[in-house]
DNA sequence: ACACAAAGTTCGCGTC
DNA sequence: GACGCGAACTTTGTGT
């Protein structure tokens, strides 16, 4: 427990540049988790903008965006589910009318 | 049970207006929860407006929106949470140099 | 403009019995606008409580809560709407041989 | 534009094993960006499971995860506003008397 | 078209 | 061990 909770500095003498020293080998694993992470956030982020510009191209090509992720989500289901609620949406429809 | 997993209907003959019919009382309870849930969603979003009407008049009045919802967040948690976590986040940022 | 971004205070010695001295009758404003938004996302937490015992009785009583969504939100759009996208999920589905 | 908003199919005759024949070319195109997007979207779901997986070492490792988030989404900003923010924050709450 | 805000969905947690 | 609760993330809608 690099930073229990009830941690109590003993002075506020940390200047930026002794981060190391901050709860000795702790700093630099903290610096290695946070920067770790960013490098995946950004990866991931490029791969969300490669997912827009798809989807922008198959909307110029006179597609549908939202209609596309529709069949993308219900290809990630299992189809007897799908099917089942299909069918389920089907009778509450006609139950009240629709 | 009215619309069990494994139902099969009998035959296709609903039409819209002998919505009743289906699942026998069942339809009802269905129109039921929809309309309610409805007009509960209805209210919600009024009140919805009326926050947004709120900080509309405070960034008018030249607050900062941004740090006024920062302000109700920190007060709907425990002060003690709140304390601790930002003295961690302040050990933190120290022992990264930041 | 109460507290502008350049603002820089004269001073630390504002404790907390003399908020309302801070930016003179600003402190007051800023009060009001945070407690009526609490009452307000007060308001809002019940009725989605509401909703939530909603759903739950509909579940008890055997409904699928999803679908029971589902419906919801077709009710919400356009008729026209609706019915354009399901000839397009399914010419999109035929298309690809799903 | 391969399947228009006021498309109406002259038959229903299309079967699941003729795919490419609707629309002509339009339903590889289709394919093609539903099974990229496919693709892009596991990607970034194992990068989000490496995410996650650096956060329960983080935790493990006695640090608060979700203080270490907070530290990468202030190194996302600006550190000006991040300033700015802070500072307004103090304000304010020394108005209400926090 | 971009960013912000709202909604829905999913994941982890505590409880029973 | 499962269920419900709450928080986090993702996606959708809106307003600039």
């Amino acid at each position: 427990m690099p930073f229990p909770k009830n941690h109590e500095d003993e002075n506020g003498q940390f200047t930026s540049d002794e981060g190391a020293a901050v709860g000795g080998i702790a700093a630099d694993r903290l610096r290695s988790y946070i920067e770790r992470t960013e490098r995946l956030e950004e990866e991931r982020k490029a791969l969300s903008g490669d997912i827009k510009d798809i989807m922008t191209e198959a909307k110029s090509a006179g597609f549908n965006v939202k209609v596309i992720r529709q069949i993308i989500n219900i290809r990630k289901r299992e189809p007897a589910d799908v099917e089942e609620q299909e069918t389920l949406l089907d009778i509450y429809r006609r139950a009240i009318g629709m």
